[in-house]
DNA sequence: CCACTGCTTCGGCGCCAGCCGAAGTGTCCG
DNA sequence: CGGACACTTCGGCTGGCGCCGAAGCAGTGG
Protein backbone atom coordinates (compact mmCIF):
# COMPACT_ATOMS: atom_id res chain seq x y z
CA UNK A 1 0.00 0.00 0.00
CA UNK A 2 2.67 2.57 1.02
CA UNK A 3 6.49 2.96 0.77
CA UNK A 4 7.36 -0.61 1.45
CA UNK A 5 10.97 0.08 -0.49
CA UNK A 6 12.04 1.82 3.18
CA UNK A 7 11.27 -0.98 4.99
CA UNK A 8 12.69 -3.21 3.30
CA UNK A 9 15.48 -1.19 3.24
CA UNK A 10 15.34 -0.77 6.74
CA UNK A 11 14.64 -4.19 7.30
CA UNK A 12 17.79 -5.99 5.41
CA UNK A 13 20.38 -3.95 6.94
CA UNK A 14 18.91 -4.59 10.51
CA UNK A 15 18.68 -8.16 9.67
CA UNK A 16 22.12 -8.21 8.83
CA UNK A 17 23.13 -7.38 12.07
CA UNK A 18 20.54 -8.80 13.95
CA UNK A 19 22.45 -12.37 14.60
CA UNK A 20 23.97 -13.27 17.19
CA UNK A 21 26.85 -14.85 15.47
CA UNK A 22 27.19 -11.57 13.02
CA UNK A 23 27.05 -9.13 15.79
CA UNK A 24 29.37 -10.80 17.66
CA UNK A 25 31.73 -10.85 14.79
CA UNK A 26 30.62 -6.96 14.72
CA UNK A 27 31.50 -6.15 17.83
CA UNK A 28 34.71 -8.07 18.17
CA UNK A 29 35.61 -6.00 14.86
CA UNK A 30 34.61 -2.77 16.52
CA UNK A 31 37.78 -2.94 18.20
CA UNK A 32 39.34 -1.90 15.23
CA UNK A 33 42.08 -4.46 13.74
CA UNK A 34 41.86 -6.55 11.51
CA UNK A 35 41.07 -9.79 12.47
CA UNK A 36 41.18 -13.11 10.48
CA UNK A 37 38.06 -15.66 10.06
CA UNK A 38 39.32 -18.14 12.38
CA UNK A 39 39.51 -15.61 14.92
CA UNK A 40 36.40 -14.20 14.07
CA UNK A 41 35.08 -17.67 14.61
CA UNK A 42 35.94 -18.19 18.09
CA UNK A 43 34.46 -14.25 18.90
CA UNK A 44 31.15 -15.76 17.17
CA UNK A 45 31.12 -18.99 18.95
CA UNK A 46 30.05 -20.74 15.71
CA UNK A 47 31.80 -23.27 13.42
CA UNK A 48 34.67 -21.95 10.69
CA UNK A 49 32.04 -22.91 8.08
CA UNK A 50 29.56 -21.05 9.68
CA UNK A 51 31.25 -17.92 10.06
CA UNK A 52 32.45 -17.71 6.71
CA UNK A 53 29.26 -17.83 5.43
CA UNK A 54 28.20 -14.68 7.65
CA UNK A 55 31.32 -12.92 6.32
CA UNK A 56 30.78 -13.05 2.84
CA UNK A 57 26.61 -11.12 3.80
CA UNK A 58 28.78 -9.04 6.00
CA UNK A 59 31.05 -8.34 2.98
CA UNK A 60 28.06 -8.09 0.08
CA UNK A 61 26.50 -5.69 2.50
CA UNK A 62 29.80 -3.61 2.55
CA UNK A 63 29.79 -3.62 6.57
CA UNK A 64 33.56 -5.05 6.37
CA UNK A 65 36.34 -5.36 3.85
CA UNK A 66 38.77 -7.70 3.47
CA UNK A 67 42.21 -7.94 2.64
CA UNK A 68 44.36 -11.13 1.92
CA UNK A 69 47.79 -11.95 2.86
CA UNK A 70 48.82 -15.17 2.60
CA UNK A 71 46.63 -17.80 3.66
CA UNK A 72 44.83 -15.73 6.01
CA UNK A 73 41.95 -13.10 5.61
CA UNK A 74 41.77 -10.26 7.77
CA UNK A 75 38.85 -8.70 7.82
CA UNK A 76 37.87 -5.05 8.91
CA UNK A 77 35.04 -2.87 9.75
CA UNK A 78 34.69 -1.05 5.88
CA UNK A 79 34.79 2.27 8.08
CA UNK A 80 34.25 4.78 11.00
CA UNK A 81 30.83 5.31 9.79
CA UNK A 82 30.25 1.54 10.73
CA UNK A 83 31.26 1.49 14.32
CA UNK A 84 29.64 4.96 14.79
CA UNK A 85 26.51 3.02 13.56
CA UNK A 86 26.98 -0.04 15.83
CA UNK A 87 27.15 1.71 19.07
CA UNK A 88 24.17 3.86 18.43
CA UNK A 89 22.51 0.51 18.01
CA UNK A 90 23.55 -0.71 21.17
CA UNK A 91 22.67 2.67 23.04
CA UNK A 92 19.57 2.48 22.03
CA UNK A 93 19.06 -0.70 23.22
CA UNK A 94 17.48 0.48 26.49
CA UNK A 95 16.04 3.52 25.57
CA UNK A 96 12.86 1.74 27.08
CA UNK A 97 11.08 1.55 30.22
CA UNK A 98 13.58 -0.96 31.25
CA UNK A 99 15.86 1.03 34.39
CA UNK A 100 19.53 1.16 32.98
CA UNK A 101 20.26 -2.33 33.57
CA UNK A 102 24.56 -2.43 33.97
CA UNK A 103 25.74 -4.18 31.51
CA UNK A 104 26.98 -6.64 34.21
CA UNK A 105 30.11 -7.11 36.29
CA UNK A 106 31.85 -9.31 33.52
CA UNK A 107 32.24 -6.33 31.12
CA UNK A 108 33.82 -4.18 34.06
CA UNK A 109 36.89 -4.02 32.13
CA UNK A 110 34.90 -3.09 28.73
CA UNK A 111 33.21 -0.47 30.85
CA UNK A 112 36.27 1.10 32.43
CA UNK A 113 38.01 1.22 29.25
CA UNK A 114 37.60 -0.10 25.68
CA UNK A 115 38.36 1.06 21.72
CA UNK A 116 35.58 1.90 19.45
CA UNK A 117 37.17 1.71 16.01
CA UNK A 118 39.47 4.18 16.28
CA UNK A 119 38.88 6.32 19.02
CA UNK A 120 38.05 5.20 23.16
CA UNK A 121 35.43 4.80 24.95
CA UNK A 122 34.28 3.84 28.13
CA UNK A 123 34.86 5.69 31.65
CA UNK A 124 38.45 6.45 30.79
CA UNK A 125 37.51 8.31 27.49
CA UNK A 126 34.53 10.20 29.20
CA UNK A 127 36.58 11.68 32.16
CA UNK A 128 39.28 12.12 29.52
CA UNK A 129 36.20 14.07 27.64
CA UNK A 130 35.20 16.04 30.63
CA UNK A 131 38.97 17.01 31.55
CA UNK A 132 39.20 18.73 28.44
CA UNK A 133 35.97 20.52 28.37
CA UNK A 134 36.71 21.64 31.96
CA UNK A 135 40.34 22.49 31.05
CA UNK A 136 38.82 24.93 28.08
CA UNK A 137 40.55 23.15 25.18
CA UNK A 138 37.20 21.80 23.42
CA UNK A 139 33.59 22.93 23.93
CA UNK A 140 31.05 19.81 23.77
CA UNK A 141 27.73 20.06 22.67
CA UNK A 142 25.08 17.88 22.17
CA UNK A 143 25.33 19.19 18.60
CA UNK A 144 29.00 18.44 18.00
CA UNK A 145 32.57 19.47 19.27
CA UNK A 146 35.21 22.17 19.08
CA UNK A 147 38.53 22.72 19.43
CA UNK A 148 39.23 25.84 20.46
CA UNK A 149 42.37 27.67 20.35
CA UNK A 150 43.65 27.05 23.63
CA UNK A 151 42.63 23.60 22.57
CA UNK A 152 44.84 23.44 18.99
CA UNK A 153 47.63 24.88 21.13
CA UNK A 154 47.82 21.65 23.48
CA UNK A 155 47.61 19.10 20.93
CA UNK A 156 50.20 21.14 18.74
CA UNK A 157 52.42 20.91 22.09
CA UNK A 158 51.97 17.39 22.37
CA UNK A 159 52.08 16.19 19.11
CA UNK A 160 48.80 15.13 18.42
CA UNK A 161 47.77 15.93 14.69
CA UNK A 162 45.00 15.36 13.15
CA UNK A 163 43.78 15.84 9.60
CA UNK A 164 42.49 19.25 8.70
CA UNK A 165 41.32 18.43 5.58
CA UNK A 166 38.07 20.31 5.18
CA UNK A 167 36.82 18.05 2.37
CA UNK A 168 37.22 15.25 4.54
CA UNK A 169 33.49 14.70 5.35
CA UNK A 170 34.29 13.04 8.98
CA UNK A 171 33.45 15.02 11.72
CA UNK A 172 36.69 16.49 12.85
CA UNK A 173 34.97 15.82 16.83
CA UNK A 174 32.24 13.78 17.50
CA UNK A 175 29.92 13.46 20.39
CA UNK A 176 29.54 9.95 21.12
CA UNK A 177 26.77 9.26 23.72
CA UNK A 178 29.30 6.27 25.63
CA UNK A 179 27.10 3.24 25.47
CA UNK A 180 28.04 2.06 28.95
CA UNK A 181 28.39 5.72 31.09
CA UNK A 182 25.76 7.25 28.99
CA UNK A 183 27.61 10.38 28.67
CA UNK A 184 29.76 12.02 26.04
CA UNK A 185 32.93 10.72 25.18
CA UNK A 186 35.35 12.29 22.27
CA UNK A 187 34.68 10.77 18.45
CA UNK A 188 36.20 12.01 15.05
CA UNK A 189 38.94 12.95 13.75
CA UNK A 190 40.05 14.74 17.55
CA UNK A 191 38.91 11.19 18.93
CA UNK A 192 41.12 9.08 16.52
CA UNK A 193 44.47 11.37 16.76
CA UNK A 194 43.94 11.38 20.75
CA UNK A 195 43.66 7.00 20.49
CA UNK A 196 46.61 7.04 18.58
CA UNK A 197 48.79 9.10 21.14
CA UNK A 198 47.72 7.83 23.81
CA UNK A 199 48.78 4.23 22.42
CA UNK A 200 51.95 5.84 21.68
CA UNK A 201 52.25 6.94 25.02
CA UNK A 202 51.44 4.20 26.72
CA UNK A 203 48.63 5.62 28.40
CA UNK A 204 46.24 2.63 27.05
CA UNK A 205 47.27 -0.92 26.14
CA UNK A 206 45.23 -3.18 24.50
CA UNK A 207 43.86 -6.22 26.27
CA UNK A 208 44.70 -9.26 23.06
CA UNK A 209 41.28 -10.40 22.34
CA UNK A 210 39.06 -8.04 23.80
CA UNK A 211 38.16 -4.44 22.93
CA UNK A 212 39.11 -3.57 26.41
CA UNK A 213 42.16 -1.36 27.18
CA UNK A 214 44.17 -1.29 30.29
CA UNK A 215 44.64 2.08 31.44
CA UNK A 216 48.54 2.21 32.55
CA UNK A 217 49.85 4.60 35.63
CA UNK A 218 51.02 6.89 32.68
CA UNK A 219 47.09 7.27 31.27
CA UNK A 220 46.14 8.04 35.29
CA UNK A 221 48.97 10.55 35.35
CA UNK A 222 48.20 11.96 32.17
CA UNK A 223 43.90 11.61 32.85
CA UNK A 224 44.57 13.76 36.36
CA UNK A 225 46.43 16.52 34.88
CA UNK A 226 44.15 16.65 31.96
CA UNK A 227 46.93 15.87 29.63
CA UNK A 228 48.44 18.80 30.63
CA UNK A 229 50.47 17.42 33.29
CA UNK A 230 52.53 14.86 31.06
CA UNK A 231 53.92 17.49 28.75
CA UNK A 232 55.63 20.49 31.16
CA UNK A 233 58.11 21.19 28.40
CA UNK A 234 57.32 22.30 24.44
CA UNK A 235 58.78 18.42 23.40
CA UNK A 236 60.78 18.83 20.11
CA UNK A 237 59.17 17.58 16.55
CA UNK A 238 60.62 13.96 17.41
CA UNK A 239 57.16 12.40 17.52
CA UNK A 240 56.20 13.57 13.95
CA UNK A 241 55.34 10.37 12.75
CA UNK A 242 52.80 10.10 10.29
CA UNK A 243 49.96 9.69 12.49
CA UNK A 244 47.24 8.56 10.32
CA UNK A 245 44.07 9.74 10.98
CA UNK A 246 41.87 7.40 9.49
CA UNK A 247 41.80 7.62 5.39
CA UNK B 1 34.78 -16.40 25.12
CA UNK B 2 34.61 -13.16 25.27
CA UNK B 3 32.58 -10.25 25.57
CA UNK B 4 28.83 -12.09 24.22
CA UNK B 5 26.96 -9.41 26.31
CA UNK B 6 27.69 -7.17 23.30
CA UNK B 7 27.25 -8.67 20.85
CA UNK B 8 23.79 -9.90 22.03
CA UNK B 9 22.56 -6.56 23.32
CA UNK B 10 23.49 -5.66 19.67
CA UNK B 11 21.57 -8.61 18.11
CA UNK B 12 18.32 -8.10 20.04
CA UNK B 13 17.68 -4.38 18.83
CA UNK B 14 18.83 -5.01 15.62
CA UNK B 15 16.69 -8.28 15.15
CA UNK B 16 13.78 -6.60 16.38
CA UNK B 17 14.15 -3.92 13.46
CA UNK B 18 15.47 -6.57 11.13
CA UNK B 19 11.85 -7.95 10.23
CA UNK B 20 10.38 -6.71 7.16
CA UNK B 21 6.69 -6.22 8.99
CA UNK B 22 8.18 -4.40 11.85
CA UNK B 23 10.65 -2.24 10.03
CA UNK B 24 7.27 -0.96 7.75
CA UNK B 25 5.85 -0.18 11.33
CA UNK B 26 8.60 1.68 12.06
CA UNK B 27 8.97 3.84 8.72
CA UNK B 28 5.34 4.59 9.54
CA UNK B 29 5.89 5.76 12.22
CA UNK B 30 8.81 7.77 11.63
CA UNK B 31 6.30 10.09 9.80
CA UNK B 32 6.00 11.00 12.97
CA UNK B 33 2.24 10.83 13.46
CA UNK B 34 0.35 8.67 16.14
CA UNK B 35 -1.47 5.33 14.49
CA UNK B 36 -3.60 3.04 14.96
CA UNK B 37 -2.46 -0.86 14.88
CA UNK B 38 -5.02 -1.12 12.28
CA UNK B 39 -3.46 1.39 10.11
CA UNK B 40 -0.11 -0.20 11.11
CA UNK B 41 -1.59 -3.75 10.18
CA UNK B 42 -1.72 -2.01 6.73
CA UNK B 43 1.13 -0.46 6.27
CA UNK B 44 2.80 -3.11 7.70
CA UNK B 45 1.08 -5.60 5.20
CA UNK B 46 0.17 -8.51 7.60
CA UNK B 47 -3.15 -9.75 9.31
CA UNK B 48 -3.83 -7.62 12.34
CA UNK B 49 -3.29 -10.41 14.84
CA UNK B 50 -0.20 -10.91 13.40
CA UNK B 51 0.41 -6.96 13.80
CA UNK B 52 -0.65 -6.95 17.21
CA UNK B 53 2.63 -9.22 18.42
CA UNK B 54 4.97 -7.20 16.45
CA UNK B 55 3.81 -4.36 18.44
CA UNK B 56 3.75 -5.39 21.61
CA UNK B 57 7.02 -6.35 20.77
CA UNK B 58 7.99 -3.14 19.86
CA UNK B 59 6.58 -1.74 23.25
CA UNK B 60 8.65 -4.10 25.02
CA UNK B 61 11.60 -3.02 23.98
CA UNK B 62 10.85 0.89 24.34
CA UNK B 63 10.83 1.54 20.44
CA UNK B 64 7.19 2.61 20.75
CA UNK B 65 5.25 4.16 23.08
CA UNK B 66 1.07 3.51 22.75
CA UNK B 67 -2.16 5.51 24.37
CA UNK B 68 -5.25 4.46 24.56
CA UNK B 69 -7.93 6.18 23.30
CA UNK B 70 -11.60 4.79 23.33
CA UNK B 71 -11.01 1.08 21.25
CA UNK B 72 -8.22 2.60 19.50
CA UNK B 73 -4.91 2.40 20.31
CA UNK B 74 -2.61 5.15 19.19
CA UNK B 75 1.45 4.11 18.28
CA UNK B 76 3.98 6.24 18.20
CA UNK B 77 7.84 6.26 18.03
CA UNK B 78 9.36 6.42 21.86
CA UNK B 79 11.35 9.99 20.99
CA UNK B 80 13.45 11.54 18.58
CA UNK B 81 16.53 9.24 19.17
CA UNK B 82 14.71 5.86 17.71
CA UNK B 83 13.70 8.05 14.49
CA UNK B 84 17.39 9.24 14.26
CA UNK B 85 18.77 5.59 14.81
CA UNK B 86 16.53 4.32 12.16
CA UNK B 87 17.57 6.69 9.63
CA UNK B 88 21.39 6.40 10.36
CA UNK B 89 20.27 2.70 9.90
CA UNK B 90 18.61 3.28 5.99
CA UNK B 91 21.48 6.00 5.30
CA UNK B 92 23.94 2.52 6.18
CA UNK B 93 22.21 0.86 3.56
CA UNK B 94 24.42 1.10 0.84
CA UNK B 95 27.88 1.67 2.14
CA UNK B 96 29.12 -0.80 0.22
CA UNK B 97 30.59 -0.81 -3.32
CA UNK B 98 26.66 -1.24 -4.55
CA UNK B 99 26.27 1.95 -6.52
CA UNK B 100 24.01 4.31 -4.92
CA UNK B 101 21.19 2.78 -6.95
CA UNK B 102 18.16 5.73 -6.51
CA UNK B 103 15.30 3.97 -4.39
CA UNK B 104 13.28 3.67 -7.36
CA UNK B 105 10.58 6.22 -9.25
CA UNK B 106 7.89 5.41 -6.80
CA UNK B 107 9.42 6.84 -3.65
CA UNK B 108 9.71 10.51 -6.06
CA UNK B 109 7.23 12.04 -3.94
CA UNK B 110 9.25 10.92 -0.82
CA UNK B 111 12.34 11.63 -2.05
CA UNK B 112 11.14 15.37 -2.67
CA UNK B 113 9.73 16.00 0.57
CA UNK B 114 9.09 13.87 3.39
CA UNK B 115 8.93 14.43 7.50
CA UNK B 116 11.34 12.38 9.83
CA UNK B 117 9.42 12.16 12.96
CA UNK B 118 9.18 16.05 13.99
CA UNK B 119 11.24 17.62 11.40
CA UNK B 120 11.76 17.76 7.81
CA UNK B 121 14.23 15.56 5.27
CA UNK B 122 14.40 15.24 1.41
CA UNK B 123 15.20 17.57 -1.40
CA UNK B 124 13.31 20.42 0.12
CA UNK B 125 14.42 20.13 3.54
CA UNK B 126 18.04 20.26 2.20
CA UNK B 127 17.93 22.85 -0.16
CA UNK B 128 16.05 24.71 2.53
CA UNK B 129 19.19 24.31 4.44
CA UNK B 130 21.44 24.94 2.21
CA UNK B 131 19.85 28.57 1.72
CA UNK B 132 19.74 29.05 5.47
CA UNK B 133 23.75 28.28 5.30
CA UNK B 134 24.30 30.54 2.47
CA UNK B 135 22.18 33.12 3.92
CA UNK B 136 24.79 33.03 6.93
CA UNK B 137 21.90 32.19 9.03
CA UNK B 138 23.00 28.63 10.59
CA UNK B 139 26.61 27.63 10.41
CA UNK B 140 26.57 23.69 9.27
CA UNK B 141 29.36 21.55 9.62
CA UNK B 142 30.02 17.63 9.21
CA UNK B 143 29.64 17.66 13.79
CA UNK B 144 26.72 19.52 14.26
CA UNK B 145 25.22 23.26 13.30
CA UNK B 146 25.08 26.06 14.95
CA UNK B 147 22.57 29.53 14.80
CA UNK B 148 24.43 32.59 14.25
CA UNK B 149 23.21 36.05 15.49
CA UNK B 150 21.82 36.67 12.21
CA UNK B 151 19.97 33.25 12.43
CA UNK B 152 18.28 33.94 15.89
CA UNK B 153 17.62 37.29 14.45
CA UNK B 154 15.68 35.95 11.33
CA UNK B 155 14.01 33.46 13.17
CA UNK B 156 12.80 35.27 15.88
CA UNK B 157 11.42 37.87 13.37
CA UNK B 158 9.35 34.71 11.60
CA UNK B 159 8.04 33.44 15.16
CA UNK B 160 9.97 30.64 15.06
CA UNK B 161 10.75 29.47 18.29
CA UNK B 162 12.55 26.70 20.03
CA UNK B 163 13.40 25.64 23.62
CA UNK B 164 16.73 27.15 24.47
CA UNK B 165 16.62 25.09 27.76
CA UNK B 166 20.17 24.32 27.81
CA UNK B 167 19.29 21.49 30.35
CA UNK B 168 17.17 19.89 27.31
CA UNK B 169 20.05 16.96 26.49
CA UNK B 170 18.46 17.60 22.25
CA UNK B 171 20.52 19.12 19.89
CA UNK B 172 19.28 22.51 18.76
CA UNK B 173 20.33 21.98 15.20
CA UNK B 174 21.38 18.23 14.79
CA UNK B 175 22.77 17.06 10.72
CA UNK B 176 21.19 14.48 9.59
CA UNK B 177 22.63 13.12 6.46
CA UNK B 178 19.77 12.95 4.16
CA UNK B 179 19.02 8.87 3.24
CA UNK B 180 18.26 10.17 -0.18
CA UNK B 181 19.46 13.01 -1.17
CA UNK B 182 22.99 11.51 0.93
CA UNK B 183 23.44 15.76 1.82
CA UNK B 184 23.09 17.43 5.30
CA UNK B 185 19.12 18.54 6.56
CA UNK B 186 18.37 20.53 9.65
CA UNK B 187 17.37 18.56 12.11
CA UNK B 188 17.16 18.85 16.44
CA UNK B 189 15.05 21.19 18.20
CA UNK B 190 15.28 23.58 15.46
CA UNK B 191 14.83 21.16 12.88
CA UNK B 192 11.45 20.56 14.84
CA UNK B 193 10.89 24.42 14.94
CA UNK B 194 10.91 24.72 11.35
CA UNK B 195 8.69 21.89 10.71
CA UNK B 196 6.42 22.98 12.89
CA UNK B 197 6.34 26.63 11.55
CA UNK B 198 6.37 25.20 7.70
CA UNK B 199 3.01 23.46 8.67
CA UNK B 200 1.61 26.24 9.87
CA UNK B 201 2.65 28.13 7.29
CA UNK B 202 1.19 25.99 4.62
CA UNK B 203 4.75 25.60 3.11
CA UNK B 204 3.85 22.01 3.68
CA UNK B 205 1.09 19.43 3.85
CA UNK B 206 1.08 16.17 4.88
CA UNK B 207 0.36 13.51 2.48
CA UNK B 208 -2.28 11.05 4.31
CA UNK B 209 -0.95 8.09 4.51
CA UNK B 210 1.99 8.34 3.74
CA UNK B 211 5.66 10.12 4.98
CA UNK B 212 5.45 12.25 1.77
CA UNK B 213 5.16 16.35 2.26
CA UNK B 214 3.58 18.27 -0.38
CA UNK B 215 5.46 21.60 -0.93
CA UNK B 216 2.76 24.16 -1.50
CA UNK B 217 3.59 27.07 -3.79
CA UNK B 218 3.74 29.36 -0.68
CA UNK B 219 6.38 26.64 0.33
CA UNK B 220 8.17 27.27 -3.41
CA UNK B 221 8.64 31.18 -3.02
CA UNK B 222 9.74 30.77 0.75
CA UNK B 223 12.32 28.45 -0.47
CA UNK B 224 13.54 30.65 -2.95
CA UNK B 225 13.78 33.37 -1.03
CA UNK B 226 15.41 31.62 1.63
CA UNK B 227 13.07 32.55 4.35
CA UNK B 228 13.80 35.85 4.04
CA UNK B 229 11.44 36.69 1.27
CA UNK B 230 8.26 36.74 3.72
CA UNK B 231 9.98 38.55 5.94
CA UNK B 232 11.70 41.51 4.52
CA UNK B 233 14.14 42.12 7.40
CA UNK B 234 17.14 44.00 7.30
CA UNK B 235 19.88 41.98 8.74
CA UNK B 236 23.66 43.06 9.59
CA UNK B 237 25.61 40.39 8.12
CA UNK B 238 27.05 39.56 11.16
CA UNK B 239 28.52 36.20 10.48
CA UNK B 240 31.90 34.29 11.42
CA UNK B 241 30.62 34.43 14.66
CA UNK B 242 31.41 31.16 15.49
CA UNK B 243 34.70 29.79 16.03
CA UNK B 244 35.53 26.72 13.72
CA UNK B 245 38.78 25.66 14.05
CA UNK B 246 39.05 23.30 11.45
CA UNK B 247 38.96 25.60 8.69
C1' DC C 1 -30.15 -5.90 25.50
C1' DC C 2 -27.68 -6.94 20.98
C1' DA C 3 -24.81 -5.83 17.02
C1' DC C 4 -20.60 -3.89 15.42
C1' DT C 5 -15.84 -2.61 15.58
C1' DG C 6 -10.92 -2.59 17.13
C1' DC C 7 -7.71 -5.22 19.11
C1' DT C 8 -5.49 -9.29 21.54
C1' DT C 9 -4.75 -14.18 22.60
C1' DC C 10 -4.40 -18.90 21.12
C1' DG C 11 -3.21 -23.05 18.30
C1' DG C 12 -1.40 -24.87 14.43
C1' DC C 13 1.20 -24.63 10.14
C1' DG C 14 5.16 -23.98 7.08
C1' DC C 15 9.26 -22.03 5.72
C1' DC C 16 13.71 -20.33 5.90
C1' DA C 17 18.05 -19.20 8.19
C1' DG C 18 21.50 -20.83 10.78
C1' DC C 19 24.13 -24.78 12.08
C1' DC C 20 27.37 -28.57 11.37
C1' DG C 21 30.66 -32.00 9.21
C1' DA C 22 32.76 -33.61 5.16
C1' DA C 23 34.88 -32.67 1.13
C1' DG C 24 37.27 -29.24 -2.03
C1' DT C 25 40.62 -25.24 -3.07
C1' DG C 26 44.54 -22.65 -2.24
C1' DT C 27 48.90 -21.56 0.44
C1' DC C 28 52.84 -22.35 3.13
C1' DC C 29 56.66 -25.43 4.74
C1' DG C 30 59.95 -29.05 5.02
C1' DC D 1 56.20 -33.58 -3.51
C1' DG D 2 53.30 -34.61 0.63
C1' DG D 3 51.30 -32.99 4.67
C1' DA D 4 49.59 -29.26 7.61
C1' DC D 5 46.82 -25.25 7.75
C1' DA D 6 43.24 -21.55 6.52
C1' DC D 7 39.33 -21.06 4.52
C1' DT D 8 35.16 -22.00 1.42
C1' DT D 9 31.48 -24.75 -0.68
C1' DC D 10 28.02 -28.28 -0.38
C1' DG D 11 24.16 -31.18 1.50
C1' DG D 12 21.21 -32.21 4.93
C1' DC D 13 19.10 -31.32 9.31
C1' DT D 14 16.39 -28.72 12.74
C1' DG D 15 14.23 -25.08 15.54
C1' DG D 16 12.28 -20.80 15.85
C1' DC D 17 9.56 -17.26 14.23
C1' DG D 18 6.43 -15.17 11.46
C1' DC D 19 1.98 -16.03 9.49
C1' DC D 20 -3.03 -16.74 9.65
C1' DG D 21 -7.97 -17.59 11.21
C1' DA D 22 -10.93 -18.40 14.94
C1' DA D 23 -12.26 -17.16 19.22
C1' DG D 24 -12.24 -13.94 23.24
C1' DC D 25 -12.54 -9.23 25.20
C1' DA D 26 -13.36 -4.31 25.60
C1' DG D 27 -15.71 -0.04 24.01
C1' DT D 28 -19.48 2.27 21.25
C1' DG D 29 -23.99 2.96 19.74
C1' DG D 30 -28.55 1.93 18.94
Amino acid sequence: MTHFASGITLATTANLIGDVARANILCALTGGRALTAGELALHAGVSASTTSGHLSKLLDAGLVTVVKQGRHRYFRLSGPRVADMLETLMGAADLGPTRHRPVGPRDEALRRARSCYDHMAGRFAVDLAERLQAGGFVVLSDEGGTVTEAGSALFGALGIEFQTDKANRRPLCRCCLDWSERRFHIGGRLGAALFAHAEREKWVVRVSGSRALRVTRAGETALAGGLVGSAPVALPQTRRRNVRVSA
